[in-house]
RNA sequence: GGGGCUGUGGCGGAAUUGGCAGACGCACCAGAUUUAGGUUCUGGCGUUCGAGAGGACGUAAGGGUUCAAGUCCCUUCAGCCCCACCA
């Protein structure tokens, strides 16, 4: 039979059009199919097709194809959501209702996003740009409200000038905007919502370690520096004018002995008291040095405030200092000051001529000795000149000293996290409206349930800067209030789009439901998720907010997982021009454009040839013709070997053993590691057998080749896979049909071959029997014409033997 | 400054448990097919010495463990990522 030119076009559009309705991979939910639940992050909703997410859809969509071919219950849904806004665009951001400009871009997207990735269940499809989402969103926050979980504070927040909004620390990326990296970030004081995360900063932190079996530890402990957890003690000294408490951090409550002066930071409360006009400039000058500049290059400054506070263990005297390395955000914005035992301590203090007074000596050493002392010890030990306390371990002296100041009074053992509550107010168009209004009489008031969701206005203008367009719209700001019915204002800021993308994956479960964000039910059934599947950038943003929800959501009763996902794969990022392919950088390339000239089977797979899927991709396109030259030699194999192609035979032994060895092979690497790269290589090797000993298979076997041919395909080149499928007489898609499964006894070599080594040198190879003994081999490799010549005139001081393997002669 | 990752041909990468380094592909070279180009098929392709058979060297650099190291240990260098006056 004549084989046929391998045309991608006419094959994908084919398929494309006959597929275009099916739901392949349609959930059976209650079936008794083992779950598997594979999410991928979202396309984003711009007019190109962001080419990070043809990794999304290589691995995700061949894993499902895979998955489903093993008997999985695969959801694999499809979402939309109004993040990832292009920067260009901030002005459509502004303009354009986010549900409008959203399903504008969906229509044009499912074409190119089918050929891709059409193993989703498009039914699933969930729109955090739609009511009903917004109206789940303002549920939670009023539930969060309810519970204490949601507040609204004065704060100095992070102030992008090019986007006109707020952002969380999160998002703040070396003191610039992490959408503007050349914009530098200012901080404004605004009435700001916040959500309570911190309520859950222990629980989010120990229970990390039932996540490690399934989580990049990269991504495990990204989040733990993240959250920050330090345990220690607060302590209060006095202020030696009135005696009121200065509450100070220290983890190292053990050196309070060696503690020569107290520090504030510059923006401390009680600065407005200490301070005279000449020392609040300095002290707001440091503040603002601090938010224009690089952490790493401000120098320790500081000055003395002219007060005294009184340490509550010695009863000694020490200075009053305001400086800029200490923090108001974290701890309580004051600290002692140790020198002795304290890297930055000593670097202030020795600058400033402060005392330097050690107190904790080496477990095998002496005190050191001031003056003098070069560097600190920051070590535990022993302490010393403690009072009481004098002699125990550090650990020990931690441990009573808190507890010695909670019984009298002025302070307490504590654990500071560094993880801070998540801003959520945006001053933008763009996103959830934050459902309450604002009442003269009676306050804050949140939006009555039945009044939900509380919606986005259409049409309006873009205001100057600053504010929320929202404020311009008197139809949307000019209510009622639900209490007393007067006259209120309704909240104008909107709500981070990262809650949007917190518990989307829990509505997929559901998407339909317009009675509760999701069953409960629904939910039991396929959570936790089984593999998640999402870049390595949202490590600390995405998913610690979306594990908080979930807890979140445990506590108010909705759901009872823990986590929301078992198993996390990060992807590597795509590199284009060495740096990573954003729509911000503008070196978005195009992947479908690659897709149009070579097709979407030859797109898809070079993307999973190029590289393992954890490693980062340099996006070039020189290799995809050796993919589409593959793809075509596969086809042109099969079309003219359909029927009557009869070989000798002499083959099929080789060639059926390759064949059982390629999917061992297969099957090794999807089920462990993913390593699709080394999957697609080894079919190319079986492809290259068979076209090297195509005249000696024989027309028994040559259809069983083919049809495991097209089934190793299904997951990576499901196009062509199922057109092979349909040329061989098959019906129904491909990937319904059951994996391969393969034969040890066929998969197996007749023979071992054996390498000889002399001193660990290759110096012949041999072929024997499998459980060849050890005495045999070696007899039979010193037999070996080149090994005797090799040894020859020395002696074989050892020779070991590895069954099956290789033989070694040590010799001298 | 702290934590993590990576370093293999001209290129992307393979070597899953310490056991043949460079699978597979790109690029390049040659041959066959073709009027020619393209396509397709076949072969070659780490460096170096050698006419050849064959030898020596070779996984960032140096050292170590081992019969045997890309793989394990130590030191150094380079690159990337995360965190960063976190008390």
């Amino acid at each position: 039979m004549p084989e046929k030119p391998y045309d991608h076009n006419q094959i994908e559009l084919k398929w494309h059009d006959r597929w275009e309705n099916a739901d392949f991979y349609k959930a059976e939910e209650n079936s008794s199919k083992p779950k598997f639940y594979v999410l991928e992050m979202l396309p984003y909703p711009s007019g190109t097709l962001h080419i990070g997410h043809i990794r999304n859809y290589s691995i995700g969509d061949a894993l499902a194809r895979y998955k489903w071919m093993r008997g999985f219950n695969v959801l694999h849904p499809m979402g939309w959501d109004a993040f990832g806004l292009p920067a260009e665009n901030a002005a459509i951001a502004n303009k354009v209702p986010p549900r409008e400009w959203t399903l504008r871009n969906i229509a044009a997207m499912k074409k190119t996003h089918r050929r891709f990735a059409f193993s989703y269940d498009w039914d699933r499809e969930v729109s955090t740009c739609e009511p009903e989402y917004y109206r789940w969103n303002q549920w939670f926050f009023l539930e969060m409200l309810k519970r204490g979980l949601a507040y609204r504070k004065r704060a100095l927040v992070n102030w992008c000038p090019k986007c006109a909004t707020v952002l969380a620390n999160e998002q703040v990326v070396e003191g610039c905007c992490w959408r503007h990296d050349d914009t530098p970030v200012e901080q404004r004081a605004l009435e700001q919502w916040f959500l309570k995360i911190t309520a859950y900063a222990d629980e989010l932190l120990t229970a990390m370690s039932d996540l490690e079996e399934g989580w990049p530890e990269r991504v495990l402990t990204m989040q733990r520096n993240w959250i920050g957890r330090s345990e220690g003690a607060e302590i209060d000294f006095k202020l030696a004018d009135d005696g009121q408490p200065i509450r100070v951090f220290t983890t190292r409550v053990d050196t309070i002995y060696g503690a020569t002066c107290v520090i504030l930071a510059p923006e401390h409360p009680l600065n407005e008291q200490l301070l005279d006009a000449e020392g609040k400039a300095r002290a707001k000058a440091m503040v603002d040095a601090r938010a224009n500049k690089d952490p790493g290059d401000i120098e320790k400054e500081g000055f003395f405030s002219g007060h005294y506070a009184i340490n509550p263990f010695s009863g000694g005297q020490v200075p009053i200092w305001i400086a800029n390395f200490v923090l108001m955000g974290y701890g309580t914005g004051a600290i002692m000051a140790v020198p002795a035992h304290d890297e930055r301590d000593f670097e202030f203090c020795r600058k400033y001529g402060i005392a330097v007074v050690p107190v904790v000596r080496p477990l095998d050493g002496a005190l050191a000795a001031e003056p003098g002392m070069k560097e600190p010890f920051t070590e535990y030990g022993l302490v010393e000149n403690t009072g009481q306390w004098s002699g125990l371990t550090s650990e020990e002296a931690r441990r009573q000293m808190a507890a010695f100041a909670k019984q009298h009074g002025f302070g307490e053992p504590a654990i500071t996290f560094r993880i801070k509550d998540w801003g959520i107010s945006r001053q933008r168009y763009w996103g959830t409206p934050i459902p309450v209004i604002h009442c003269p009489k009676c306050g804050v008031v949140p939006v009555p349930e039945d009044q939900l969701p509380v919606i986005l206005p259409e049409r309006i203008e873009i205001t100057g800067e600053g504010r929320s367009p929202l404020e311009n719209v008197p139809s949307f700001v000019n209510v009622n209030c639900p209490q007393c019915g007067g006259a209120a204002r309704r909240e104008t800021d909107t709500m981070d789009t990262f809650i949007d993308s917190s518990w989307y994956f829990y509505r997929y479960c559901d998407p339909h439901n317009s009675t509760m964000p999701f069953d409960p039910a629904k939910i039991a059934y396929w959570f936790e998720i089984d593999q998640y599947i999402g870049g390595v950038e949202h490590a600390i943003l995405h998913l610690i907010y979306s594990r908080f929800f979930t807890k979140m959501m445990r506590d108010i009763g909705l759901i009872q997982n823990n986590e929301p996902v078992r198993r996390m794969f990060t992807q590597g990022m795509v590199i284009a021009e060495g740096k990573k392919m954003s729509k911000s950088v503008g070196n978005v390339v195009g992947a479908d454009l690659l897709a149009g000239e070579l097709g979407a089977d030859t797109a898809r797979m070079f993307v999973l040839f190029a590289a393992p899927p954890e490693k980062e991709v340099d996006w070039r396109r020189e290799g995809a013709e050796g993919v589409y030259r593959f793809l075509g030699r596969v086809y042109r194999f099969a079309t003219r070997n359909l029927e009557g192609a009869g070989g000798s035979g002499e083959s099929d032994r080789k060639v059926l053993r390759k064949l059982h060895q390629t999917v061992k092979k297969i099957t090794g690497d999807f089920e462990t590691r993913w390593h699709f790269n080394t999957c697609i290589a080894s079919i190319m090797e079986l492809v290259n057998v068979l076209y090297a000993d195509e005249a000696g298979i024989s027309a028994a076997a040559m259809p069983q080749i083919v049809e495991t041919l097209a089934l190793l395909l299904a997951p990576f080149a499901p196009y062509l896979a199922q057109e092979i499928w349909e040329e061989i007489g098959n019906e129904g898609p491909v990937f319904r049909y059951p994996w391969p499964s393969f034969n040890p006894e066929l998969a197996r070599e007749d023979e071992a071959e054996i390498v000889v080594q002399v001193n660990g040198k290759l110096r012949a190879r041999m072929m024997a029997a499998f459980g060849t003994s050890k005495e045999e081999l070696a007899e039979r490799a010193l037999a070996d014409e080149k090994v005797r010549a090799m040894l020859d005139g020395k002696q074989v001081v050892k020779t070991v033997v590895v069954p099956d393997k290789l033989v070694n002669f040590v010799v001298k």
